[in-house]
This record gives C-alpha cells, sequence and structure tokens, in this order.
DNA sequence: TAGAACGGCGCG
DNA sequence: AAAGCGCGCCGTTCTA
C-alpha cells in the first residue's frame, strides 16, 4: 500500500503526463476508408428499411399511414404486440414497475416490484421473439440488423467530423482523432471512473466495435503510412488481481498458480472441470446441464462468463436469466446454481474472498484498492438491504477494476520514458490494453520494449501475463 | 425549447 | 429489478 503522497508522486502525477502525451498526439484515422465504408453502410441501412417496409403493410398498422419509427422502443413495442400480436415474452423480458418497500416477519425490508410495465425491446428480447415466431423471425431479424447498422453510421459520422489533418509524430500528414482521456472536455467534469480508470471522450474510442463487427470498424484506427500500430493486452488482469489478494489475504496460491506462464489454459481447464469432473455422470444427467450452451458459444465461454459475473457478485437469479440452454430458453436459478456451486468448489478461494468482503465492507463501509485507494460505500450498512448488497458487489469489484487500473497506469508509466526513446509514443487505453505508434520496420521492437515495461512495473503474488501485436491499423494489430 | 429521464448498447 | 461492476453516448419521450 503507498502513502497518499506516493500514490501521487508514482502514480497520479506521472500519468498526467503520459495522458497529456496521448492527447498531443491523436489516434491515427483513415478518412477515405470511413468514408467509402459509411457509404456501404447506408446503402445496407435502406436495404432494412426497405424490408421493414414490407411488414409494416403487410400487417396493417392498424389502420395508421406511418410506420413505425423503428429508433423508438415505444413505437417498435406497440407494433409487435398489437399489429403483430406477437406472444408475450417470459417474465424476464418485461419491465417491471417499483411499487413501494415492505417489511418482512423478519423485520427485514425488501422492495416491492409489481409485473404491470412495458416489454422489453432490446435485442435478447428481439432474439426470444424469433425464436418463438419463425414466421416473424426476418422481419424481426430486420430491426436488430436495422438498429445495428444505425449504430455503426452513427459512429462513423461522429470519428468522421472529429478528424483533424495534421503531421503525425513520424512526419507523415494524416488524419487523427484527439480524444479526451481522464478530465472531459465537455460540460461532465469527472475525472473517469471511481475505480481509477480514466474515460477516453469525444470520440470515445473505448467503446469502438469489436465483438461480432461485421464491417472490420477497427481497420479504421491506420497507422499512417511508414508507421505501425502496436498493441499489447493484459491477460485476465484481473483474475490475477484476485490471485494476488487471495494470496495475501489467506496464504493461499490455488489461483496463483493457475496465473502462471505454461499452465493450460484457465477457462478452458475450469470448463473441464466444471462440465467434466464436477457435473460429470450422474449430476450432469440429472439437471440436463450437457445441453448447456450460452447461445452458440462454447463451454468455455460460459465458464468464462460465469467467473467474470461471479467475480462481481452475479448470483443464481442473473445467471439463471442470462445463461440458455440450446433451446433456447432460460437456464433458471437452480440449474445456474449448480454451475455457480461447481466453479466454487474448483476454486474455492473464490468463496473465501466473497465472505471476506461481505464482513470487509460494513466494518469499512468502503473499500481498498491494491495500492490503497479508499472508495466510501456508506450503502453498506443501510436500511435497505438492495442497497447493503449491492455496495457488496461494488466492494467485489472495486479491489479488482482499480487494481488493475493501477497496475496498467504503471505499465503506462514505466513505457513511456523507453516508447520515447524509439519513437513510439503511446497513442490510445483501453483499459487492461496499450497502443503504441511505431516507425515502420520497428513495430516488432517497439512490442518487446512495452512489454518488458508492462510486466515487471509492479510485483505481484501472481504473475502478470500480457500479448501483443503488430499491424497496418488496430483492426489487424491483433494477435 | 432545452434539459432530464429512460431505454438500449458499445467497450473492458 | 440497485438480482454483475465500471464507463459514454445516442435517440425518443417527458417535463419545466
Amino acid at each position: 500500500m503507498w502513502s497518499p503522497t506516493e500514490y501521487t508522486e508514482r502514480l497520479l502525477n506521472p500519468l498526467t503526463d503520459v495522458i497529456v502525451g496521448m492527447e498531443r498526439v491523436g489516434v491515427p484515422f483513415d478518412m477515405d476508408a470511413a468514408s467509402d465504408l459509411l457509404r456501404v453502410v447506408k446503402r445496407d441501412e435502406a436495404l432494412s428499411q426497405e424490408a421493414l417496409l414490407d411488414w409494416t403493410s403487410a400487417v396493417d398498422y392498424l389502420g395508421a399511414e406511418v410506420p413505425p419509427n423503428w429508433g423508438s422502443w415505444q413505437q417498435l413495442q406497440y407494433f409487435l404486440y398489437t399489429p403483430m400480436g406477437l406472444n408475450l415474452p417470459p417474465a424476464l423480458y418485461w419491465k417491471k414497475g417499483r411499487t413501494g418497500w415492505v417489511e418482512r416477519d423478519d423485520g427485514e425490508y425488501i422492495e416491492e416490484w409489481t409485473d404491470e410495465g412495458e416489454f422489453k425491446t432490446d435485442d435478447v428480447a428481439l432474439s426470444w421473439l424469433g425464436k418463438r415466431h419463425p414466421q416473424y423471425a426476418d422481419c424481426l431479424g430486420a430491426i436488430q440488423d436495422l438498429r445495428w447498422q444505425q449504430r455503426v453510421r452513427t459512429y462513423l459520422e461522429t470519428w468522421l467530423g472529429l478528424a483533424v489533418r495534421h503531421a503525425g509524430p513520424h512526419g507523415q500528414a494524416w488524419h487523427w482523432l484527439h480524444p479526451s482521456f481522464g478530465l472531459a472536455s465537455d460540460r461532465d467534469e469527472r475525472a473517469g471512473a471511481r475505480t481509477g480508470r480514466f474515460a477516453v471522450k469525444n470520440p470515445a474510442l473505448q467503446q469502438v466495435p469489436v465483438r461480432g463487427d461485421n464491417y472490420g470498424l477497427r481497420r479504421l484506427f491506420r497507422a499512417p503510412p511508414g508507421s505501425e500500430w502496436v498493441v499489447l493486452d493484459y491477460s485476465q488482469l484481473e483474475v490475477v488481481i484476485l490471485a494476488h489478494i487471495c494470496n495475501k489475504l489467506f496464504g493461499t496460491d490455488d489461483l496463483v498458480k493457475r496465473c502462471r506462464p505454461g499452465q493450460p489454459d484457465m477457462h478452458s481447464l475450469t470448463a473441464k472441470y466444471v462440465f467434466g469432473d464436477i457435473l460429470g455422470d450422474a449430476r450432469l444427467k440429472a439437471m440436463d446441464v450437457g445441453d448447456i450452451k450460452k447461445q452458440a458459444s462454447t463451454e468455455r465461454d460460459l465458464v468464462k462468463a460465469v467467473r467474470y459475473g461471479l467475480n462481481y457478485g452475479k448470483g443464481a437469479r442473473g445467471f439463471g436469466d442470462t445463461l440458455f440452454d440450446t433451446k433456447g430458453e432460460a437456464l433458471g436459478e437452480e440449474k445456474a446454481q449448480t454451475v455457480i456451486d461447481a466453479l466454487l468448489d474448483f476454486d474455492p478461494e473464490i468463496r473465501q474472498y466473497q465472505a471476506w468482503s461481505r464482513e470487509r465492507v460494513v466494518e469499512w463501509r468502503g473499500a481498498v484498492s491494491l495500492l490503497g485507494r479508499f472508495s466510501p460505500l456508506p450503502d453498506a450498512t443501510s436500511w435497505k438491504k438492495g442497497e447493503r448488497n449491492r455496495a457488496y458487489r461494488q466492494f467485489l469489484n472495486y479491489a479488482m477494476q482499480a487494481g488493475g487500473q493501477e497496475v496498467t497506469a504503471l505499465g503506462m508509466i514505466a513505457a513511456a520514458p523507453l516508447m520515447a526513446a524509439i519513437n513510439a509514443p503511446q497513442i490510445l487505453q483501453v483499459h487492461d490494453e496499450n497502443c503504441f505508434l511505431a516507425e515502420a520496420g520497428q513495430g516488432g521492437e517497439a512490442k518487446k520494449v512495452a512489454l518488458e515495461a508492462m510486466l515487471n512495473c509492479v510485483e505481484l503474488a501472481a504473475p502478470l501475463g500480457a500479448s501483443g501485436g503488430v499491424g497496418p491499423s488496430w483492426g489487424e494489430a491483433k494477435h
């Protein structure tokens, strides 16, 4: 733990210098490719609109001349459930309204909820409806497509509107985006998150689509001719932090061992254990868990999702609603609890850490980070159970998220002078990922230098891991 | 008519 | 659903 003075001098002040450097250099952006892509997206968007127009006329929008505005969830909801007459989705897709507080027999106050309310129209709900009503699957799919296309168009228009042209660190004229890091530039003066993570705004480059992106948006963030994009990611940084914390608290090293280099992939190992050894044979059969899949993903992805959800306090109720079997039905609380128990049996340290956190959050009414920052959580002693539970979940998360941010910050600080020496400045940070711009042919060397700095910036009980890549753009630099 | 509230969704 | 945490941002609808 560091003193406030140490924290300021060794982390906050030098981090500010790195941030100022990133703001000055900017993020290279391929405007020509973006303009071309914008035309493509607009065309796709028009096709989706056209397909939907057929649907609206086919079902006769209850006599109204005007088709729904697909950007309005209220109008969409009306369209789906009244003119189209789709069956009601299960309870988990309802938006419920709070009616008040009730005192239970044991004196505990809990919130009371009503089933009356509006239907959700988010992506999960639309997918559910599409499965339940195959004859409307195309229509619902077109709505989902249109939403994505509209979103992508908005991204592109925003970036195109913000890009400026000037010479980069290696001398070439190119287009650049200059987001604000940390302290925001608009009316919101918050300096990033309470956990210490900082924000990247105008544009929000920490949210550039990557999962399921069919347009290749990250390829638009392209190094100028004569430069190369270098990216490095910490591997499961928050798990490493958790392993370190457990080692310090309980003297155990089960998680630590699993982070060591040369160990089998953590999530695959866990999946094999949870679905094979633990949920094998009798228990597996009894709960029909052999069919468990999270949409089309693998058991590894499911176990990974459960591990991260658990780390942040997600419970059987939540997992029961967000994990699905192969039939597309929600797993349910009971089966989800079985999966959770299996993972906790595999990693007893997590159970220990959760019990410890339950006590500490009440005692401290706050949480402490790896290097000693304190985050107040006064709700830990609220008379409302929901607020107490939330404070507990925030406590769980704070240790890992704040710790991860501190490690990343120290890595950036350690890398900065070394990268300056080889003319490869940092241009972006996305929580556990650092991007640099190297001179052509120097990407490999730059990657080595940055990796070394990132891995050795702090001494933890569990070893840090990272991997990286070099390429002409952000999208193509991935390993 | 500007701002707040809300749903929805992008990322780690 | 303050039943997984942390953010920013967009469009629609509500409200002062």
